[in-house]
DNA sequence: TTGTAAGCGTTATCAG
DNA sequence: CTGATAACGCTTACAA
């Protein structure tokens, strides 16, 4: 059953194993003729090349690896299924690991990937992630947590975000907070900057109306957590001094401060308009539907793992291929009650 | 940097390549003091074994295939992380493959790794899987859904929800609805036993008690929109009629229940217990926080880890091993209002 | 207990 | 364009 080498079909189809071989990896210089007829018989015999033996003689391995924080983390589940289908597309297979945002696992599972010789890896960096010194020749394409100084994929966070605050503008909501992400991520900082962006262009062009003053911003994890005491911190003082609406930096965040807001008794979206960022499943099961701005995780996963098969030239040093967000439509944003 | 091959070591060992071999897989006809000395050098030049040419040669690849039907669903995806993280500690590593609940697919991807000659796969069947012949020799190990025939390990969603019953009893429930989850699907069945043992055993102690009578049970797929709509179903009777609580067989239609209720305008939990299924993280991210009955996924995890090592027998035919759920508190459950 | 040497199944080089 | 043939880095009889 499994005892078929390329040696018989070598034999079966008069050629030498050579040849088989070179059209098993679509040399160009062989007969078509030739080509059809030993296809057909590695077909009849129910013939696989043996990946070992490949990646060991040859130098590909047909191996992707992926190294994510927390696959617990449905933005990164999603991500890593995508890129299996994108990577099972060519013959590929994906190696997964864990690095729970821990520097030295992280480092430990990309030398593990480096001896298994996979062909390429595709990072999601950890948070503490400072200096450490990628194995070089290694094809390795950063994702969604952008580092500078290397070559990534991303969405394009900031204009995402930035996309969501002119909608709560245009629904004429001015007292816009924002639940940030913890300040030494990359992502968190991009969104932080695409909501400043926004807020000043509103006031450049704001001639006579005003863009509310006290605190609006709050620093916190991406977690659901974090987000409901974000969120209860930003609610906490008069009606006509609290935001009309919160724009927070994740979907978990998002809900967190939809918690809040319940507990509080601040019914949404009529007293206060709330806007995720993501777009994971989660977002169209709560109650209301949490509206939010969607990453394109798929074209993200999908470019990246062209990136490593040579399919698609990689992005430059510090300029990263961006993907544009779009907005999500729930039921969590609504104008403003007037106060 | 990586050209440090056995032979260097052996070299610099002053011993011969088998010898550093059998250090390497632990032979134990080697002297401690020999170990030591080359065990030494390895760690000195930084030498890791090239795991290609060890699979090939050899009849071991250090790695574990996961086969699931679908990453984004939130218990698969806590499964595979555990998994990895089991592996790593005995130094293997996992390839994770997606089937979409696809039969054709999941035998494509069950070939696949195959070929990659991994050492065992963790398999959660598809729900269309009937007629697939696993490749004999190769160590399967079924999880989560069990099949007829084969070996096993999950949850003991049966007694498990036997439990949740309890509970829903102990506080006074006495019409006390079912979502079921598909037919075809075996967790699926054994849950539904569970509740069919729990009510009848309820039925047979409570002398005087009535255990309340009209359809009770609904069938639906495990997602949030199905629950939904099983959940309007159950409810759409006068207030005296319906269930004063519902079990849901899975968290995610736990959560669409919770909606459709809310949608009614119904209480949660003062006109209606709600109890879900799984215990993923979601149960504890909604208003209110979703009492449900939870599934020990590490441990399930690490023991399939372990059988697909051998470090541990295999369960017998027919014979599966089960873990124990256990009910995590949230704020869906109280006992029943007076009609 | 340790050394020697023969492959494992492919790919790549080099002739023909 | 195709056929021999030598590696690739390691494991494992078999010998010593």
């Amino acid at each position: 059953m499994s005892k078929v080498g390329i040696r018989e079909v070598a034999k079966l189809a008069g050629v030498s194993t050579g040849t088989v071989s070179r059209i098993l990896n679509d040399h160009p210089s062989v007969t078509n003729e030739l080509r059809a007829r030993v296809t057909a018989i590695i077909k009849d015999l129910g013939y696989t090349p043996d990946p070992s033996a490949r990646s060991m003689r040859g130098k590909v391995s047909r191996l992707i690896g992926i190294v994510i924080p927390d696959l617990t983390n449905p933005f990164f589940a999603e991500l890593v299924q995508s890129a299996e289908q994108a990577a099972a597309n060519h013959g590929y297979n994906i190696i997964v690991m864990t690095s729970f945002d821990h520097a030295a696992k992280e480092a430990d599972r990309i030398k593990q990937l480096t001896s298994r010789k996979v062909d390429g890896i595709m990072l999601v960096p950890s948070n503490d992630f400072h200096t450490l010194k990628l194995p070089k020749g290694l094809p390795i394409v950063v994702v969604d947590r952008l580092m500078p100084g290397y070559s990534g994929i991303a969405a394009d966070h900031r204009n995402g975000v930035r996309l969501g605050v002119e909608h709560l503008l245009q629904l004429g909501h001015r007292r816009i907070g924002f639940i940030s992400g913890p300040g030494h991520s990359v992502p968190a900082n991009d969104r932080l900057r695409g909501y400043l962006d926004a807020i000043e262009q509103a006031r450049e062009r704001a001639d006579g109306t005003r863009m509310a003053g006290p605190p609006l911003i709050a620093e916190a994890a991406f977690d659901y957590e974090s987000g409901r005491s974000a969120g209860n911190y930003l609610l906490a003082r008069a009606r006509n001094e609290r935001p009309t609406a919160i724009f927070a930096s994740s979907d978990q965040q998002a809900i967190g401060c939809m918690r809040a807001a319940h507990d509080l008794g601040i019914p949404i979206p009529a007293a206060l308009s709330i806007l995720g960022f993501d777009g994971i499943p989660l977002a169209s099961m709560t109650t209301p539907r949490l509206t939010t701005v969607k990453q394109p995780i798929q074209d993200i996963a999908a470019a990246a793992v062209a990136v490593l098969l040579n399919k698609q030239t990689a992005p430059e040093l510090d300029n990263p291929i961006l993907f544009a967000c779009e907005i999500l439509k729930g039921e969590t944003t609504a104008p403003p009650q007037p106060d």
